[in-house]
DNA sequence: CCGTCAGTACTGTACCGTCTAGTCTAAGCG
DNA sequence: CGCTTAGACTAGACGGTACAGTACTGACGG
């Protein structure tokens, strides 16, 4: 029974051990999210993961430590995800209304997912046990997607489609018009208060007006 | 040494027990806010408010019961200091800009307090065990202020001061256009990143400004 | 044979909630 | 004033459970 997965392929006993790790990292990523820190137990992990404690204390040395190896990799996965990719050239104010909505919206899309709510409060509950942890995910996560922002708005402002004079201000301003509402909203109301994808849209094009309605050029709008 | 404190100036057994519940109360609220719900155990609190363990149990039936009662207090305070009072008869655009700019200041400076921003860490960690506790911060925080801004807008828009087509909308973009970004910093930074006033009213001016360009009637603007 | 692992027992600690035995205070009564 | 009663409180022990991390035994694969 043991051997339904014959060590993913490799055969190897390198490829087995790693193939324990894997596995002990999917079920300790499962409990961690599900009973948070304090309410989860290594017992439960090993059996999840079905491999012995010992073998999970070999790969992690401790509870902490995997539970920061856990998030930190969630972490980064999930900033990468939303990484904003170049900017394409953009000459028209019409066009720049379609990216930014299409920007918002795949943000959206990505932060507003169960496993990613449930990764933000676990980490928001433990800043003083960790506060490193939630360090990374604000530099990861909003402050990634600010600066990319502001580069951008900077460049759309040199080619005249915006009026931004603090590129700064206003690309926090545009990242929690689009985010704040949804976000706050399936973060204190859980994961059945996420929205479903028309839903995100309309909020990318809420935010998006109302951002183009102050920083857009005025000659330009409408 | 006991009798340092006599019962707050009552003396009679009534006076003693509240007196005893208070200690309990204001043990408890520390405690849980600065180890969270798991992380806090009935022992310390005990000590903490100079009370046996027996009288903890006999004033709160459980640590789930003390625990939601923490909490929902707080909540309930919390959400009566921000409470927008009766909205001022306002006439002139430049008046109205202030009074936005008083109130968003005001609701900054209330929220972004060490003890509330802890509130809502613990509340946030614990939406899977206490999904009640979560949704009442909600409903007496964000979407309390939310109403009372929509309300005040449509008035505003009648008055002429503003062109607001969707009130609901505009209030929820007015909420959190002030008060995501240092509410967000604060929440994953920690207390010491909480912004001192005149950063905090630094954000209520730009978020008033950004409103008001794409809000404001045109010809009312500067 | 040697390394790796499963299975499991074990150690030490922590903690919720209860229980017991006794103290303190206010009040009623002779 | 002395005695009693009732209720709230203290201090600490205790039962039962949970859990992090370790130790040990035996099996299996190369």
């Amino acid at each position: 029974m043991e051997e339904a997965h014959p060590s993913s392929e490799t055969g190897g006993n390198v490829g087995r051990s790693a193939d324990k790790r894997r596995a002990i990292l999917n079920a300790a990523e499962d409990v961690f999210l599900r009973s948070g820190y304090l309410g989860t137990n290594m017992d439960e992990i090993a059996a999840q993961s079905q491999v012995s404690k010992q073998t999970v204390y070999k790969h992690f040395g401790s509870k902490d430590a995997l539970f920061i190896e856990i998030v930190t990799t969630m972490t980064n996965e999930a900033g990468d995800l939303v990484h904003p990719e170049d900017v394409p050239e953009l000459t028209d104010f019409h066009e720049l209304a379609d990216y930014l909505c299409d920007y918002a919206y795949r943000q959206l899309a990505v932060v507003l997912t169960p496993r990613l709510m449930q990764l933000r409060r676990l980490v928001i509950g433990e800043v003083v046990r960790f506060p490193d942890l939630a360090r990374t995910l604000y530099e990861h996560g909003p402050q990634r997607a600010i600066s990319a922002l502001a580069a951008a708005f900077e460049r759309f402002t040199d080619r005249g489609l915006l009026t931004v004079s603090d590129p700064q201000t206003a690309a926090i301003q545009f990242n929690w018009l689009v985010m704040s509402a949804p976000l706050n909203q399936a973060m204190l109301l859980g994961d059945s208060a996420i929205p479903p994808p028309a839903e995100l849209r309309r909020y990318a094009e809420q935010g998006v007006t109302t951002f183009l309605a102050a920083y857009g050029r005025p000659a330009a709008q409408t």
